[in-house]
DNA sequence: TCCTAAGCGAGACGGTACGTCTTGTCTTCCA
DNA sequence: TGGAAGACAAGACGTACCGTCTCGCTTAGGA
């Protein structure tokens, strides 16, 4: 007999779901910080208590949002190739497309403070993904000579990638993506060269 | 007779002080997001009143305080050497080393939080005065190939410069600030390096 | 053929039991306002629906106690005796004795608020009983002279009742039913006698 | 030197003041228990702050009205005539009075929550008075007999009054002052005679 | 014995009041 | 009379509880 340790309401799913919707639409409408959480409710149409039960807060329906998003850009990064940086970096024009397309389809933009708390969010995880890679590639270098604690070198690449992310999605004019992600390259891998030794 | 537009009553520049440093001394003990208007009072003795005829809210008191700690540091860049790109990282090694000093001195150890804020700040004003420098030092530079705006890489050096600052006040062990310039170098020099051509 | 409306389910008077002890034990353990739904349903391990299926809300389902309680005094009032005040106040001493044995037996004992729920409850039911005994046995004292309008008085006697058997549940010593009962016939039998005439 | 310990802001009787007139021009309208914080903020228009700064909930607030109505009460029991019960009775015709008036001045009409709370103070009230009266005026009764115990007596009277109270603006029809009072008087009476030996 | 309607537990949900909290304004007092 | 104290309106917050509801599982009792 198979175990089915939890028969998920429908509901559940569906209530998370809408208030996610509403937290969007309100946030392409005001700044993030200025959203209450009835307004939310209202929006979504559901009641303060089922709110609470779900998210902590409203920062925690918002990153939970962030997760959605980062779900759906194509995990391409296996083989992306044989060079061991392009394995570090794989992330980069996956994102500034998937962004790309998102935007041209009218969705989710965020105001400074929503953008902020999303990018925040997005630093961190890249960060650690980025000095996972770092280990597994490189595995080496950590102890070599008075150099960059891979750390530091993973928060120092994921916080380049946010800032130009950030300045690409703030900017008037929207470079495409391929060009934003050759920026970020420049920025970037100069710093990197040594490792490819 | 001297007309003294304004007489100052020495209240006024009390209170300010008073309402400084208790922020500085909660910003001691905790997150500077959580700190509330009403605990400074509290911890001031000072009205609400007097708290709003002075600053506009949390983070004007907080942004006075940044002048006065900004202001005390000493401005040695003008001439600090003929390398070109010297002229724009000036500011890395006074910043790293007025910080140690402050800090074994006891001061200002601010939560997580509050040096968000302040490094935001920070971050914003270097980026300014980088971006100016740049200018000034590689005015040709701008059109030349498809390449990085001089406003992003002026945002990267300082993203760059906040993020090992960051690393560097968050760590446990505190290497000398000779040596964490030198990893903001690292960092940022590869980068910089075509400018110097 | 005998025709049986509806056969209910055993499992019906169950719930409504369990229900009734929940609330009744834990009236035992906290003010009877106190107590949340939620409580019972822990305790008598019964779901929210099945509670709404059976009671309107908390009171609903203390009344329905009531009736439990009130319904096991014996009803010895009919030819109590021949005295016509005596066919009035029949009911006291029999509840006094069956309050009596059931505080004996540890049976229960309300808080401060439960007790009120349930003395209101009472009062009501016994001023219905009075006066109708008053009508049946002293139909002519209606318009005499400028009285006491009937029901007022059985209002009295109702509550002078329950003021005793009050003080009588709330004071440390208990005195036996027999003194009590002494005590309310003091308070209200000299209000009485002109009846007797 | 006079010490004002505080001198109050104006604004806080004023506050107390309309929060009890809104609460009353409420009772007037619908059920004590339907009334709502809010209602009596939007009519009194307080902010919520400022009602929980001065009030634990709505029925401090009831209850602050109580003593302002008590208060009213024309105090003229010290001399009401030589006759010991009459010197505990006193309160009863200026109370009928006292309500007679205001009725007819169309003030305060509490539903029948809001005059249960209400009633319930006063009952309170009168039985400590009466209590003490009674020892006042009748010391030796104490250990006579077999007797009601004075407090139960007091409690007695008291509830007696107001439950005559209670019949009375509970009723349709308004007999005067007077004529209630001969009610209660014939209630009650009965019962104190053996006082008077 | 099987079948079906009902009872039920579980708990999600909308709704609503609560009492707390914080902000920025505004009134009052005082020196 | 200007600065400070603190009362206040506004309104969001997160919690509590209510009574309704939907969902499947279990089970009683009629066919």
């Amino acid at each position: 007999m198979i175990h089915q340790t939890k028969v998920p309401d429908r509901r559940v799913a569906r209530t998370r779901k809408v208030l996610r919707e509403a937290l969007h639409s309100l946030i392409r409408e005001k700044d993030y910080d200025a959203i209450v959480v009835k307004e939310i409710l209202d929006r979504a149409d559901v009641g303060r208590s089922a709110f609470y039960t779900h998210f902590r807060d409203k920062d925690e329906l918002l990153a939970s949002s962030i997760y959605e998003i980062l779900g759906s850009i194509p995990s391409t990064h296996p083989e992306a190739g044989n060079d061991r940086l392009e394995r570090i970096l794989w992330f980069s024009l996956p994102i500034f497309e998937h962004l790309h397309r998102q935007r041209q389809a009218g969705g989710l933009m965020l105001g400074p403070r929503g953008r902020d708390v999303l990018h925040r969010h997005l630093q961190k995880v890249l960060a650690d993904l980025i000095a996972e890679s770092i280990r597994d590639f490189f595995p080496g270098r950590r102890k070599s000579a008075p150099h960059v604690p891979p750390e530091l070198l993973a928060q120092h690449i994921a916080s380049t990638f946010v800032l130009v992310l950030n300045w690409w999605v703030e900017g008037r004019k929207l470079p495409p993506p391929k060009e934003v992600d050759g920026l970020f390259r420049s920025l970037i891998l100069p710093t990197l060269a040594p490792l490819s030794d």
